[in-house]
Formats: structure tokens, sequence, C-alpha cells
DNA sequence: GCTCTACGCCTTTTT
DNA sequence: GGCGTAGAGC
């Protein structure tokens, strides 16, 4: 590419509107571009991070670097898409239409696991492993744990063996903290250590299940990559394939990642991470800060730090709140966030009777912001756990407000969506036992002992349509097996193409839909959804990979294009709601019980983490904060109208040294109610004030 | 021997 | 609504 030439036309334009640190991480590296030493850019929340990576990105294209020999890693699909966005508007600002076309190259962009799997597929023959692979989701992986374990007997121990949730997070955290099974099973699941040398077996055989299926997990695709980088030759080639290396949001990557970087750049030229210690929120996932925190001394010489203190996102009393939250935290690093938006409010700590009276202050003022102006996709609510949100949502519902959940359940967990996706997979991959298992106990009369029978005659048989035509199946799936022979035939085939073989899926399913489902036409509207979705897939086997790796991550995503004219209220689950802003954020159940979470409240370390979240929760909001304080909430145990509540406290990571930083509120507007004296009564009252109020 | 259903218990965050 | 278990029914 004869992009040099360039150098000298791209002045300091698009450096201008940038601060002296941001610009130091830009241009770090100065003339020596393609050498540059690595980078450690600290940002705190709402400094531009995106936004200066953005521009390094640009201005390492415009100064030459040739953009396909970029890789970029981020967190989610969306952060890449929206980092491409921003990477071409820059270069079209300098090099006008050219740019555009430059940016669109920039095609090695995606999260560790797509990446993994894209590298995966075109190395497989180098590593023994067959390129037709089928990616097993965290729910396949279970599945395939809970065969295994059957087979190996250790369901019927006289004692209660891990279940195989708990035995795959085992597996998953010392393979993606790279760390001993021992030490892992001490620290983590002392109640499992008992079973070091059964959970070591299982592993084992869970390893071997997967090769033999010809299957890898989550976990496989950064350990292979990993392992092709400690391979000499391999190493070689596929690290001279990238002349730059940029992480986003480093605070959340474990040491299998970690390994994976040095294995790319190991003298650091050429690498850039960015982070900030103070959001790191995903340690459930092995992540660990100490990749952030140690990335300098890796190098010899230390990789330059930059940091970015500057916040352009919130106010000063939001962000003065922000900051006394996390400056109780146990361990503290090196910096300051100030802003320079002056604000006469204070964020708002709202004290409500309970849940129904939280939706209803909540469904209040994002009425009364919309009338001020403030579209409703500007404003969002936060919350620990996807189900705190499910009053709120009843109550936004009834009033009409569109809304999009992001987190929790999705659309692609729905039994009838994993099953229609079984089918397609298992066409591709017919040793992939874990699909075969669930599409041939879609029939009547086939059950696990069936259904096991029918795989083994497929493995061993040559060919696996004739396998079926020959199986013998029990009295109440005979009706059913032309059809199912058929429709595998034609897939295996490939008679159809993509996206019409979905079709063919859709229709084979149909009447087992109807029979295993009461709610068979509601789930048959979103099959027809999924058809969609399939259509704007190149093939069958990219749908899957892409679908398995970067799910539609909101339950109204699926809906598509006409949504996005429309104005919707934003739900998230604090974990999604990273690297977003809102001009106005609600924090639901900020109460001892939900932040922190009762299940995280074992250990020092997953305390810290709550506070944490609470304060990526906070840094979200732009101009208005409202911190949601229940008196008291329902237990889980959701029997509808059950009043199993108790008495909640405000979080402890709020203590009554910190409430100076807020403006307290009530809800309802005092007007004498007691909040809480009797059982249901009360709500039905509230609700009855809140329907008249808006209505 | 296998499938199917009823029942009781638990339910975080995600690539 | 999932998961495991127990027991009825084919």
């Amino acid at each position: 590419m004869e992009l040099s030439s360039n150098r000298q036309a791209a002045p300091a334009s698009y450096l201008a509107k940038l601060n002296a640190e941001q610009r130091r991480a830009v241009e770090h590296g100065g003339e020596f571009l393609n050498d540059a030493p690595p980078l450690l850019i600290i940002a705190g929340a709402g400094s531009g991070k995106t936004n200066t990576l953005a521009h390094r990105v640009a201005h390492l294209i415009l100064g030459g670097v040739d953009p396909r020999r970029i890789l970029l890693l981020t967190f989610s699909r969306r952060a890449a898409a929206e980092m491409q966005r921003r990477v071409e508007r820059i270069t079209a600002q300098i090099l006008g239409a050219q740019g555009a076309p430059l940016a669109a190259s920039l095609s090695w962009s995606g999260t560790f696991h797509a990446i993994g799997a894209r590298l995966l597929r075109e190395y497989a023959q180098m590593i023994g492993i067959e390129q037709v692979f089928t990616i097993h989701d965290r729910e396949d992986s279970a599945d395939l744990m809970n065969l295994v374990r059957h087979e190996l007997g250790l369901s019927q121990m006289d004692k209660r063996f891990p279940m195989k949730g708990t035995c795959l997070a085992i597996y998953s955290r010392s393979v993606n903290a790279e760390t001993p099974l021992a030490e892992v099973l001490q620290r983590y699941y002392p109640w499992c250590a008992e079973w070091e040398a059964e959970l070591r077996g299982l592993f084992g055989a869970y390893v071997e299940a997967k090769q033999k299926q010809n299957v890898l997990d989550y976990d496989d695709l950064l350990l292979y990559w990993a392992q092709m980088m400690t391979e000499g030759a391999i190493a070689e080639e596929i690290a001279s394939r990238f002349d730059h290396v940029m992480v986003d949001e480093y605070q959340d990557t474990n040491r299998l990642q970690a390994s994976i970087l040095l294995g790319l750049k190991p003298t650091g030229r050429g690498l850039t991470v960015v982070g900030d210690d103070a959001q790191s929120i995903y340690s459930f996932r092995a992540a660990t800060v100490r990749n952030i925190l140690d990335f300098p001394g890796h190098f010899t010489p230390k990789a330059e730090v930059v940091t970015l203190e500057r916040n352009y996102r919130s106010t000063q009393p939001i962000l003065a709140a922000a900051n006394a939250v996390i400056e109780l935290a146990a361990e503290r690093f090196t910096k300051n966030l100030w802003s320079d938006r002056p604000s006469a409010d204070r964020p708002l700590l709202v004290n409500v009777a309970d849940d129904v009276a939280q939706a209803g202050y909540i469904v209040a003022k994002i009425l009364e912001n919309r009338e001020a102006g403030i579209t409703l996709k500007s404003q969002a609510v936060l919350f620990r756990t996807s189900s705190h949100s499910a009053g709120l949502e009843i109550e936004l519902t009834r009033k009409n407000i569109p809304f999009v959940k992001f987190g929790g359940l999705k659309f692609l967990e729905a039994a009838h969506i994993k099953d229609v996706l079984a089918m397609l997979r298992w066409a591709q991959n017919m040793r992939d036992r874990v699909a075969g298992f669930r599409v041939s106990q879609l029939m009547p009369g086939i059950g696990p002992g069936t259904a096991g029978r029918l795989l083994d005659s497929i493995n061993e048989m040559g060919d696996p349509v004739a396998a079926i035509a020959g199986f013998k199946p029990p009295a109440a799936a005979v009706k059913h097996w032309p059809d199912f022979e058929e429709t595998i035939g034609l897939l295996r085939r490939n008679a159809i193409g993509w996206p019409g073989e979905l079709d063919l899926v859709s229709r084979w399913y149909e009447p087992h839909l109807e029979r295993i489902y009461e709610d068979a036409a509601v789930r048959q509207g979103d099959i027809a959804q999924l058809v969609q979705i399939a259509s704007s897939y190149p093939s069958r086997d990219r749908f899957l990979t892409e679908l398995t790796l970067d799910p539609p991550d909101a339950t109204s995503d699926e809906s598509g294009v006409p949504l996005l004219d429309e104005d919707y209220l934003i739900l998230s689950t604090i974990h999604s709601a990273k690297g977003q802003e809102w001009t106005s954020v609600y924090v639901l159940n900020t109460v001892d019980g939900c932040i922190p979470s009762d299940l995280s409240t074992g250990s020092m370390t997953e305390i810290e983490e709550e506070r944490r979240l609470l304060y990526v929760a906070m840094t979200r909001a732009k101009d208005q904060l409202h911190v949601m304080v229940p008196q008291r909430f329902y237990t889980s145990g959701q029997r509808s109208t059950g009043d199993r509540h108790v008495y909640a406290q405000r979080t402890r990571f709020i203590p009554s040294a910190l409430t100076k930083h807020f403006a307290s509120a009530s809800w309802p507007p005092s007007r004498g109610t007691r909040p809480g004296s009797a059982n249901g009564g009360v709500s039905v009252d509230v609700r009855a004030r809140m329907r008249k109020m808006w209505e």
C-alpha cells in the first residue's frame, strides 16, 4: 500500500480535539509507528477511551500502516462495529471518500473468541483438527459434560457429585486462569475439593469426547490459539500477520488471553492495551486485574503508561459520588477522575417502599424527562440481576413504554430455538453428540437410551443417512421417521442451500413444536424471527459460528431494523452496560443482597468486585443519576403475589459518610401513606394512583 | 428396559 | 423454567 506519502498530509487537524494525554496515546511510537514500544492506556470511565483508541487506529492507518495488518480485539461485536465506524469517520475527514475503504479493510477486529475461531479454521490442518468443527456454547458444553459425567457413573455416587454447571465452571476456570485443578478447587470450590480425582478423570474424558466429536467449546477457541502460539513455525507465521495488536477492555481479560498476546507480540512492540482497573467486573470468567497491573513490567524496557483522567461524560456531582464509592475500595489504584461539567444537582438517593413504588417512580421520571426533551433512548435502567427488572417490565408494558432489554436470558437460549439450531448443527457435524441427542429426543418414544443407540449406529456406519434409514425406531416414533430421514438427507447433501434450508428445518420441526409446547404459536413466532436473522448470513456455517460467538444480546435485537427508528427505553444488566452512557440513569435495588448480590459475599475479592459494579453503573450517567433504594423487596421464590419479603438495607457501598454526595428523595411524594403497612393492600393502592396520574 | 410425568428445590453476571 | 429424582406405565 502506497500510504506513506500520506504521512505529511496528516496534520494535527484530527488531533486538535484531543487533550494532551489522549494525544500522547494516539501518537505513541512517533515516527516509528510500526515498531512502537508496548503501550498501556489506563482510561477512566468516560475519559474518551473508545475515541482515543479509534484515533490511534486512524492515526496508524494514515501513517501508512496496512489496516489488514491491525488486529483489534474488543469485548463484543458491538464494540468492534462502533470502533470501525469511528475510524472510518476520522479517516474520511482527512482523506475524503478515499478513507472509507481504507478503514473498511480493518478486517481483523472482533472478540478473542471470534478471532480465535477464524484462525483455527484457517490453520486447522496444521494443528490436526478438522476444519468443519462445530462450536458449543456454554449450555451445550454443560450438556456434554453431563453426558460424560453419566458415562463415568459419577451421577450415581453415594455422595452428591457436583452438578454439570459446576463441573464446567471448574474446568473453565482452570483453563482460563491457567491454574492447576487443585488450586482452583481450594480457592473457589472448596466444597468440591474431595472430588479432585474424579473431576480430573471427568475433564480428561470430556476433552476426549470433544475431540472425538470434532467440537470445540468457548475455552478451546482460546486454548488452541494459545497452543498454536507456542509452536515455533505456526506461531511465527500468525504473529507475522499483524503489525499492531490492540486490545480494548484489557481489565476483563484472563491469563489465557494474556498468553495469547505475549505469543503474538513477545517483545510488546506493536502492542497497545486499554482498560480501567476500577471497572474490572468479569472475574467470574477468570478475568484478572493483574493483567493490566502487571502489563508494564512484562517488557524491557517497561511499557509506557498513559493515564486518561479527564471525564467528559458526567457532571461534577455525579463524578464526585462515584469517586467517593470507589475510594472506599480495599485496593486503590492511581487515578482521580475529574470533570469540568458543573451542575447544581447532586445525584439522587431515592427511597421507595418496594418494588412497585420503585417502578412507579422510574416510570414517572422517565415520562417527565421525555416531556422535557430527553428521549427514551438516552435513558437507561440498570440492575445487577436480570430478574430485578421483572416488576418494572410489567409496569412499562402497561404504560405502553417501549423498551429493549440487554443481558439476562437470551433469545438463543430458548428451548425451541436451541432445537432448531441443534438440527442444523447436527447436519453440519453428525459426530456432534449433544446436538444429535437433543434432536433425536424431540421425537416421541425416544429418550436417552434409544438416542444413545441411534448415535452409536451413526458413528459406526460411514454413512449417517443410511444409518438413520436402517435404524429401527420405537413404535411411537415410526410415523416421524421418513420425514426425519429425508430432512437430514437434504441438509447433508446441501441440496437446498442457505437460508432456504432453515425453512425446511422449521417445517420439519413444527409438528414436534406443537406436540411439546402449549404455547406453540408464540414459539413459532420466534422461529420465524430466527429465519429472518438467518437471511443476513451468507452460509449455514457462518450463521452457526457467528451466532454462537456473538449472539444478539438484546431481547428485541432480533426484531431488527424497524425498531431502530423508534424511541425505546434501555434496560440492561450492569455487566452489559459496560462502555455505554446515557443522559439519565436509574440503578435498581441498590440494597445489600442485590448489590452486592447475596451470592457474591463469600470473599473479600467478590465483594470488591460488586463495589466496582456499582461504580460502573454510576459512571454510565451523564446528567442525572437516580440510585433506587427500596425499603423492602420480595425474595426470589416468586410465588406470583406471595409476600415473602425482607427489609432491605441501603447498599454497604454507600455508607452514611457518603450520603452527603447525594440529594435524597422519596416516592410516592409524601402524602401520609405508610409504606409497607399491610401485605398486598398497599401495592394495589399505589398502582391505582399511578394509573390515575398518567391516564 | 425405557419413557414419561409429577414433584420439590433453586434461580448472577457472559464469550 | 430448569434440574434431578421417584415411581407409574408401556
